[in-house]
DNA sequence: GACCAGCATTGACCTGCATCAAGGAACGCC
DNA sequence: GGCGTTCCTTGATGCAGGTCAATGCTGGTC
């Protein structure tokens, strides 16, 4: 991974891995200068924060590699995390010029990021960028309430089905291997970050995923690489057919 | 507001109630025009289903008069309100085919409705309208991921607070009306509705309703009104400054 | 005025998850 | 090899909120 996110750094946008999913995805090569011309890359390490709730917000930026977290934390503590970006989202809000959430990098991410203002400046000029950036937005926030109901309504046990549910799913796309519903994947979170994501605490989410084991749902190896013997089974177990999936 | 509705029915979009603040808020004489052409007004009744999650969604609309609730009802009759919309929001989502959750009117509505492939031609044509679709979808967003913290991390008191202060405080800014932070507002919703929404069961917001007003936070008359002597002291309890504020 | 339906409140009880506390496993560092 | 650190697991206990059930309140209808 520190090898592509390398290369990238001298990576023409005709070139780059998220070139047709990110935000510039409907632009004609004319556009794609402007954009050229425009961005800078940006690594990020693992556990670093991109930005801080309720500060100044100078750039947007696509996420070229690396998972980034949005969270929020209550005064005394409480935090739950309300998004969780890959490669090809959109971080920042233009038309506004504070952050809402803390974005933090978990993994070592590479940025293409750009000057605020003058990403604004360009959204108006670029209906492309304008309508992709709309779909884009439209999908998160399909996800974000698809999540609000997992957050309001379910059970511990089907909060941790329906997350590994949802990474399984994206693995196997990415992997493109999936043999009969048996899909092996690597979990890049901690428990910390899982309790974070789907209101719970590290000590329930680790219950719930020795339990999961021990009824054959799932099958461990070390702590971070889960087996899914049965794919149907943990969507069952997930609560509902769960079609719409979030994050993805 | 039936004599509004009603009259809006032969209203020219110039005259309309949601004319700066709707997703046709940046359009120029012209392009209402031809908005105006394309527009039918459609009443719907209070509990009437708009859209049926997963169904088709031939139309996408705005709301002139009225409130509309999203919701997604699980297998076993769990069900999670996703989202509270008010005059001036859009419903439907340009770009996808199916409603991904149920479209209810919460009371009596008036919809300024469109065909869904019309008004995506539409705005592939309009910048101003996708810009303003994109704002407004952006503060959707930040609204339902506020509201994530509360489904996932807040106590139910908390919750009901959180809600009440969100509700009281639109009703000011409508009403205007504001002596040194005590407020007297209408709840519009049944202790079920407000239950769906919270992510709690109606007994447990009935328990702190009246918890509530044992503790002198709010004042009740009768079921539905409500009085807050102390705003700020609502804002407390909501378990941190609600600045912020989702729904509204 | 009697009846009913829908909404709200209250109580008794139970359970799912949080909390508090104690190790264990994997890794790097001296 | 000993010793942190960080992450994870497991157990014991408590409590917030869910569940089940009874009752009250309001407004509409005959």
């Amino acid at each position: 991974m520190t090898a592509v996110a390398s290369s990238a750094l001298r990576t023409d946008c005709q070139d780059c891995p998220i070139r047709h999913r990110a935000v510039c995805a409907r632009c004609e090569p004319a556009e794609l200068r402007t954009l050229e011309a425009m961005k800078s890359y940006r690594r990020v390490d693992a556990g670093e924060t991109i930005l801080y709730a309720d500060d100044d917000m100078p750039i947007v930026a696509s996420i070229v590699t690396g998972v980034v977290s949005l969270s929020r934390t209550l005064e005394d503590g409480r935090r739950q995390m309300v998004g969780l970006l890959l490669p090809s989202d959109f971080i920042g809000r233009p038309g506004r010029a504070e952050a809402p959430f803390d974005v933090v990098a978990a993994t070592d991410t590479l940025l293409c990021q750009f000057q605020r203002p003058a990403f604004e400046d360009l959204l108006e000029r670029t209906p492309s960028i304008a309508h992709r950036l709309l779909d884009m937005t439209l999908d998160e926030l399909d996800a974000a309430r698809e999540w609000m109901v997992l957050l309001g309504r379910k059970t511990a046990r089907e909060k941790i089905s329906s997350l590994l549910a949802i990474i399984a799913r994206r693995q196997e796309r990415l992997a493109g291997s999936t043999d009969q519903g048996r899909i092996v994947f690597d979990l890049q979170l901690t428990r910390e970050t899982m309790a974070d994501y789907l209101g719970l605490t590290i000590e329930t989410v680790s219950r719930q995923m020795t339990a999961l084991r021990k009824d054959g749902v799932i099958e461990l190896e070390g702590t971070r690489t889960i087996k899914v013997p049965d794919y149907a089974r943990l969507l069952d177990e997930a609560g509902y057919d769960n079609d719409g999936a979030p994050l993805s």
